[in-house]
RNA sequence: ACCCUGGUGGUGGAAUUGGUAGACACGCAAGACUUAAAAUCUUGUGGCCUUAGGGCCGUGCGGGUUCAAGUCCCGCCCGGGGUACCA
């Protein structure tokens, strides 16, 4: 009888008490497995997140029985917006919610079986981490990228050459008109500062306008930027956090807003992290991922100039070959010169469209890509090869955000100019031969360019080369090479975050010493957010703060990615009080062998580990470049999610279920989709049954914001709680099922320990894998559960019918080899769902004939102990074994055992090449001649090719082997 | 719009490099045991035709390459994901 209650409680108990699974550095090769670990929210772990456990979980095991010193850790990303969100809501702080949650979510992990050595367990929040979270950012503010060498330095490289030569020879990965956002006020140089300076200069500086040189050198770096400003979560959010121009967690409207900002100089890194992808075994999808957000675009940047200004307007184009076909100019709404050259006569017009772009959130931005817009401020460029003035517009189309915030525009080779030239009437000049540009814009490079110019003749992809060549020659402009991705806004208007080690003198920023490391959050009366955008730190008084240094402490916290970015180097050392990791240790483990875990985080977390990386890598704190050599991104569980159409009422919390033809009648967007717990629908009112005054009365129970909600249905009306009949006619309750993600917001969670009460948490993760390729987005259903659990009673029954000591049979022999072979290279290459069907394969044949042989199902035990780890320890252990499966090796397959018994006939043609033919045994004498003259004929078409295989198909199998 | 993915029985999915398509499991049907149910076991199960032996058709659609195509090539259709005025 296989009782895996029991048999699942006592194995958890002795792994835990003899700590079966704890790692330490030895003379083994090592192999590092990793999960990107979980947040801690209220919701509790659902049975899609074990997915990707259990198959990392699959491979720690498999990989310590094939001899492996195997670092399989597991922890908590504990700092960052749900957890604070999860603490607004219950009124506690997130330091003890955090705590709950986190024992709920370690309860659930070791009700699973996973091997995780919990000694190394991080948290992200816990300030013996976040320490050193603190301690990296010191360094990477203490840091300066060297194009000439091509990585982070010191900052103290920088100043020294700054001594020695000024800014001569200094090749930094900033922006070229970093200087533009330096106040020049009692700096030795004038106002024509154009970025370069000498040592002279240097040394006649005081130390405040040192530093704030430095701060436009430094890898971390304060700045005034328009950032995705969330006003309902109250704080700044990373591109990535942005999606359909509302913010990814909780959906609320983004606007851009200036303000003073940390920043992370990612972009400095672009073309490494874009180079680096090369030598990493990850998925194409998730590189592309990469590829595109990074987003490198070549061309040239080109200098405009201005009619009766003494400014300059910078373009970014792919296109310098059509630089003879543009008309006009746009520029961003925001972009700092169009105050300055706005004619008076425009001033109206402009300033008017610039208020409506800035009022508008992102999400309407998006929204109204299609319509055009504009004005023209009244201004004139000098087109610098043919010196005609063109006009310059502002338009929202521009995006301050990429490029130099300005374009040239060329109608005839793109369609967004041309639209816009056709909706204002400018004017369109070809500049290609042979080109239609009569509807649309042709954006080709191989037609030839018009005559009238140094282009004449030349197909846009040489003229790009010219262009660019002549553009250099005559000085205003050069070849460029753009990347869409921005810097890394790196501060967050929160409270449960890492606080910054930052206090300000004069309204600079200065260090914490390492010696005052960690600075924890000081105490607040509340974690909420301000809409206004001041942190919820700026409310510590003085004396809340543990230290409190200078004029005042930055208030701001650091991002949820910031603990996440380097959490996989600590569980190599995490109790380390000197260093974030011993040298030594990382030395040994290396990088992550196997990463496992979601590919929505290919812009994020997986981009910033990255980053982080090659930075520590670069100031030599480690010796890797990458944190995780191959990732696997397992496919996301998803559940039914059931709606319910209610109507919108805008008064007092009123909703009312509709009658289905009403609804449809009054048109679907008077009514909000409400997803509810299925069991409810279920209960009481699928599509076509009755909604009962019951069902109303425990649904608005339920849901307490619709306690006080009046509620329609066939029989009468609910209100208040109240229920007043009106009998006679009946209404429908409307229901929609849809396929969806699975999650606290849609009622349909399932608890993974729900099932592991049920069936097991070996027939979970079995079941688990036998869903389907990991990879694979699929929905959580438990029609096949009783099949894998059926196999484990079967297993189990036959295990402790074992009795035969004397040496396996030939058919045995076959079943279990066949079995070590499928798991053996299947796990190998990740694909854990075919060796479950193997498992039950080799079980029915063991069945079909009767095995009892005890070595076999040893043999069996130690196969699916990675998949099955608690009914293997029972079965070792029912088998007369001593010690733990875990410490047992894997068992290797012997080939001979898997052919099959057949004739071979040797067949040459030409004496060039020589086939077998392989046949079963037991074929008549004719069968045989029949099956002789079919190879025979493809084998005449297979001569002189060079087949590594071939079977002959016609009539029956037959396998060649050359 | 662009870039990734995927499309195979009633269902989830196998088929690793082109080589017996549908493994394994669910579901369904029939049978055994049982007073009965559950549990368990046995058998069958892509479609169409055939009394049978067997035959024909079948991997989203249309073409192609090959002795041989779910797999490779060309052109479409549909689903899922990512990016989105990126100049």
């Amino acid at each position: 009888m296989y009782n895996f209650k029991e048999i699942e409680a006592k194995w958890q108990a002795q792994w835990a008490q003899d700590e079966v699974y704890k790692v330490e550095e030895n003379d083994k090769e090592k192999f590092y497995v990793l999960d990107m670990f979980p947040y801690p929210s209220g919701a509790g772990l659902h049975v899609g997140h074990p997915l990707g456990y259990i198959a990392s979980d699959i491979v720690a095991r498999y990989k310590k029985l094939r001899g492996f010193n195997v670092l399989h850790p597991m922890g908590f990303d504990s700092f960052g917006l749900p957890a604070e969100q999860y603490a607004i809501q219950t009124g506690q702080h997130p330091a003890i919610t955090t705590a709950t949650n986190i024992k709920r979510y370690k309860e659930q992990l070791k009700r699973i079986g996973f091997n995780y050595d919990w000694n190394r367990e991080v948290q992200t929040s816990d300030p013996n981490y976040y320490k050193w979270t603190q301690w990296i950012f010191k360094q990477i503010y203490n840091s300066w990228y060297n194009k000439d060498t091509d990585k982070a330095e010191p900052i103290s490289t920088l100043i020294e050459k700054f001594e020695n030569n000024g800014t001569y020879n200094v090749e930094a990965g900033i922006e070229e008109d970093w200087f533009k956002e330096l106040n020049l006020d009692n700096f030795p140089f004038g106002e024509h500062f154009a970025g370069e300076f000498t040592a002279t200069d240097w040394a006649s500086m005081n130390a405040i306008q040192r530093e704030k040189i430095l701060s436009h050198f430094r890898l971390t770096y304060l700045s005034d930027t328009w950032v995705n400003w969330c006003p309902e979560l109250g704080t700044v959010l990373a591109n990535d956090e942005v999606k359909d121009g509302v913010s990814e967690r909780g959906g609320y409207p983004v606007v851009k807003k200036l303000m003073r900002q940390w920043s992370m100089r990612i972009s400095a890194y672009a073309q490494r992290l874009l180079d680096d992808l090369e030598g990493l075994d990850w998925s194409d999808s998730i590189k592309e991922v990469q590829r595109n957000w990074i987003g490198r675009s070549d061309g040239a940047m080109i200098r405009f100039e201005l009619e009766n200004h003494a400014e300059n307007i910078e373009v970014f184009t792919t296109r310098p070959d059509t630089i003879f076909g543009v008309s006009f100019m746009t520029l961003a709404p925001e972009h700092p010169l169009v105050e300055t050259i706005t004619t008076s006569d425009q001033k109206d017009e402009v300033n008017r469209y610039v208020e409506a772009v800035k009022n508008k959130s992102e999400r309407d931005r998006q929204a109204n890509a299609k319509t055009i817009s504009g004005a023209f401020t009244g201004a004139y460029a000098i087109h610098p090869f043919s010196g005609e003035k063109v006009p310059i517009w502002i338009s929202e189309y521009v995006l301050m955000g990429y490029g130099t915030g300005a374009v040239m525009a060329v109608p005839s080779g793109d369609q967004r100019d041309y639209d816009f030239a056709k909706h204002f009437n400018l004017a369109i000049p070809p500049v290609f031969e042979d080109v239609d540009i009569s509807e649309s814009a042709n954006p080709t490079k191989d037609a030839r360019v018009l005559e009238g110019s140094f282009l004449a003749g030349l197909t846009g992809h040489e003229a790009i080369k010219k262009s660019i060549e002549e553009i250099e020659g005559q000085g205003f402009g050069n070849g460029k090479v753009n990347y869409r991705m921005r810097d890394a806004i790196f501060s967050r208007q929160r409270y449960w975050g890492e606080p910054f080690p930052v206090y300000f003198e004069n309204e600079l920023p200065r260090l914490l010493s390492d010696e005052e490391l960690p600075l924890t959050l000081p105490s607040v009366d509340k974690y909420l957010p301000t809409e206004d955008g001041d942190p919820p730190l700026g409310r510590a008084h003085k004396d809340d703060w543990p230290i409190f240094k200078g004029d005042r402490m930055e208030c701001n916290t650091m991002p949820g990615w910031a603990g996440s970015c380097w959490y996989w180097l600590r569980y190599m050392d995490p109790s380390n009080s000197e260093a974030f990791c011993d040298p030594e240790k990382m030395k040994y483990w290396g990088n992550v062998d196997l990463y496992l875990g979601g590919a929505e985080h290919g812009t994020g977390h997986l981009l910033y580990s990255r980053f982080w990386v090659k930075i520590l890598y670069d100031l030599g704190f480690i010796h890797v470049n990458e944190p995780f050599q191959k990732m696997i991104n397992q496919g996301m569980i998803g559940g039914v999610i059931e709606y319910i159409l209610m109507r919108k009422e805008k008064t007092n919390g009123q909703a009312h279920f509709m009658c289905k033809d009403l609804a449809e009648k009054e048109g679907l967007e008077n009514f909000v989709k409400i997803a509810v717990r299925t069991d409810i629908v279920s209960e009481y009112g699928q599509a076509n049954s009755y909604l009962t005054q019951e069902a109303l009365q425990q649904f608005s129970k339920w849901m307490p914001e619709f306690e006080h909600a009046t509620f329609e249905c066939g029989q009468g009306v609910l209100r208040d709680g109240n229920f007043e009949s009106k009998g006679g006619e009946s209404s429908w309750l409307v229901t929609k099922s849809e396929q969806g993600k699975m999650g606290k917001r849609y009622h349909n969670t399932v608890d993974p320990v729900e099932i592991c009460d049920h069936y097991g948490a070996d027939t979970l993760r079995l079941y688990e894998m036998f869903l389907g390729p990991l990879e694979q987005h699929k929905p959580w259903d438990t029609n096949g559960i009783t099949g894998v659990h059926g196999f484990l009673k079967k297993l189990f029954k036959a295990c402790t019918e074992a009795t035969d000591e004397s040496a396996a049979n030939k058919k045995e022999l076959k079943a279990i080899h066949t079995l070590i072979k499928k798991a053996t290279e299947d796990i190998d290459r990740h694909s854990f769902n075919t060796v479950v069907s193997a498992f039950m394969i080799a079980l029915n044949e063991l069945n079909a004939v009767k095995s009892k042989n005890k070595e076999i199902f040893k043999t069996f035990a130690i196969l699916i102990s990675p998949y099955a780890p608690h009914i293997a320890e029972e079965m070792w252990k029912v088998l007369g074994q001593d010690g733990y499966i875990v410490n047992a090796t894997w068992p290797a397959f012997n080939e001979e055992y898997l052919t099959e018994d057949s004739y071979a006939y040797p067949i040459s043609f030409n004496g060039k090449m020589r086939f077998k033919l392989e046949l079963p045994m037991g074929l008549s004498k004719e069968d045989i001649e029949k099956e002789v003259m079919a190879f025979e004929k493809t084998a005449q078409y297979l001569d002189g090719k060079d087949p590594k295989k071939v079977i002959v198909v016609p009539n029956k199998i037959v396998n060649v082997v050359v």
